[in-house]
RNA sequence: ACUGCCUUAGUCAAGAGGUUAAGACGAUAGAUUUUCAAUCUAUAAGUACGGGUUCGAGUCCCGUAGGCAGUACCA
């Protein structure tokens, strides 16, 4: 059976890159009926926080990227790490190292003044024993000589050389273990088969792998997706990028329409832009995924957005607009009205906060500002308005329609254009000129709010 | 500095040695319109650079440049 796994480290919210990595790991597991596990990476106890990961299995789960087991935590596995340890350490796969931070960063420098590569030099390498009085941590006996090779299944081959590799930490001195070591027992333990993650692992793989030989263990099979970045090519970073998942959210992203826009991104099916999850799972292969890094572009997001908010129900659409008028004390007595406003104006927007803005004409009389209202409410215009508004208060028939017709007829009748009458009018009825068409704006409203609005 | 990965229009991308290098987003122009939007039509824009192999290279090989990552008692 094909197991998958995310393992964020919770030092922070779901980052769009990791929700991608999430994404494919998840669609491959479902697509061959697979599991897909959640892992927490928490053994770096000073950065990782709770809050952390709360928010990292709130953002999948607005997601939709459910998983099957867990979520594990590394914290709650340190006598299974020790165990291995002990074992690596009795079988002459390990030793303890008495090197400080000091003599290694010397260390460290003396070689980059050679113009060499840092790297362990083993200098206690055959220190069997334990001395007393340090606390040593315990080095992994790298292989030193011969290569790794694997074969990625987005990269393809990839050899790197034991030589460039030296004997990684793999517990620390107060005994507890590192990333590259827990990564390893956790993989082999939970039976991983594919090994989903971002290409900024690609040089951890081969430690990774040494491991796996040390414990007679079958390495998992590995590919290592490329980086997501920045519209200027640089990584994507906190402080200018929206790189919280649930930013997008905030953004009036639909869920479907940021998994179809990851999806995008380093995959594709065909000239196939626009797509549901469901029929993103049955297309997905792990080896159809190119190898080069791809830019983030914000306007196709919205795109893809907005094409998604036209596929939604109504019905579905109503209940976002909804919930989101409720947050601001705006309560809706009739959703089917509702309903129809927003399918009338849906094909404006492409985000959810815009189609909640577009609903706000209807439930929420916002005056104009004041330069809008200087330049389209003059002396003119007002009488233009008020004579309006006392025509319209004898029409009887009220369906857009009709409206549609009267608006003209009342054009012509007083020898206005069409914008003449219908800029103001939009600015009295909305606040704002950027509105939806006028006549369904009127029917919308009612004939008793629009000369409420009008009179104003 | 070393090692690995990457490079097709502004962006995402198709391309399996063989017409004139698809398609999408965006941009520009025009049409339409009741403002904004939407819609329709059209246009511009590309194989990073230099060699080689070949009858023929975006595709294979070598080199160069650029980008990214790692070289932590972080993950």
């Amino acid at each position: 059976m094909i197991r998958t796994r995310f393992a964020p480290s919770p030092t922070g919210f779901l980052h769009i890159g990791s929700a991608r990595t999430a994404l494919f790991c998840w669609a491959f597991a479902q697509k061959n009926k697979g599991a897909f596990i959640l892992r927490i990476e928490d053994t770096d106890i000073e950065r990782s926080t709770q809050e952390s990961v709360d928010s990292i299995i709130n953002a999948m789960d607005w997601l939709g990227l459910t998983y099957d087991e867990g979520p594990y935590y590394q914290t709650k596995r340190m006598s299974r790490y020790k165990e291995v340890l002990e074992q690596l350490l009795m079988n002459d796969k390990a030793y303890y190292c008495y090197c400080t931070k000091e003599e290694l960063d010397l260390m460290r420098e003396e070689q980059k003044a050679k113009g060499l590569k840092p790297k362990y030099d083993r200098r206690c390498f055959n220190s069997k024993t334990l001395k007393s009085g340090i606390n040593p941590v315990i080095r992994f006996k790298n292989p030193d000589t011969g290569s790794v090779i694997w074969h990625d299944l987005v990269k393809g081959k990839i050899d790197i050389s034991n030589s460039e590799l030296d004997d990684l930490i793999i517990a620390r001195s107060d005994g507890t273990p590192t990333y590259n070591f827990c990564v390893v027992i956790d993989d082999l333990d939970m039976q991983i088969t594919h090994v989903v993650r971002g290409d900024d692992h690609v040089n951890n793989t081969p430690r990774q792998i040494n491991l796996f030989y040390a414990l007679g263990a079958e390495v998992p099979i590995y590919a290592h997706l490329p980086m997501i970045l920045r519209e200027d090519g640089k990584k994507m970073s906190k402080r200018t990028d929206s790189v919280s998942v649930m930013q997008y959210k905030d953004m009036g992203i639909l869920p479907e329409a940021l998994l179809n826009y990851l999806a995008r991104l380093c995959w594709g099916h065909g000239n196939d832009e626009v797509f549901s999850i469901e029929q993103f799972v049955k297309w997905f292969e792990l080896d159809k995924i190119s190898s080069s890094p791809a830019k983030f572009d914000i306007k196709k997001l919205y795109w893809v957005n907005k094409e998604h908010i036209q596929k939604k129900p109504n019905q579905k659409l109503a209940d976002l607009v909804f919930k989101s008028f409720h947050k601001k004390n705006i309560i809706i007595d009739d959703m089917q009205k509702l309903i129809e406003i927003i399918n009338s104006i849906k094909l404006r927007v492409d985000n959810l906060n815009s189609l909640v803005q577009e609903c706000s004409y209807f439930y929420q009389y916002v005056e104009a500002n004041e330069l809008e209202k200087s330049q389209y409410l003059t002396s003119e215009t007002i009488s233009i308005l008020n004579k309006f508004a006392i025509n319209i208060s004898s029409l009887e028939n009220w369906s857009i329609e009709a409206i549609k017709v009267f608006i003209k007829e009342f054009c012509e009748n007083n020898n206005i254009k069409m914008p003449q009458l219908g800029m103001p009018l939009r600015l009295k009825l909305c606040g704002t000129i950027k509105a939806p068409a006028i006549d369904m704006i009127i029917y919308f409203l009612g004939k008793s709010e629009v000369l409420r609005r009008l009179k104003v």
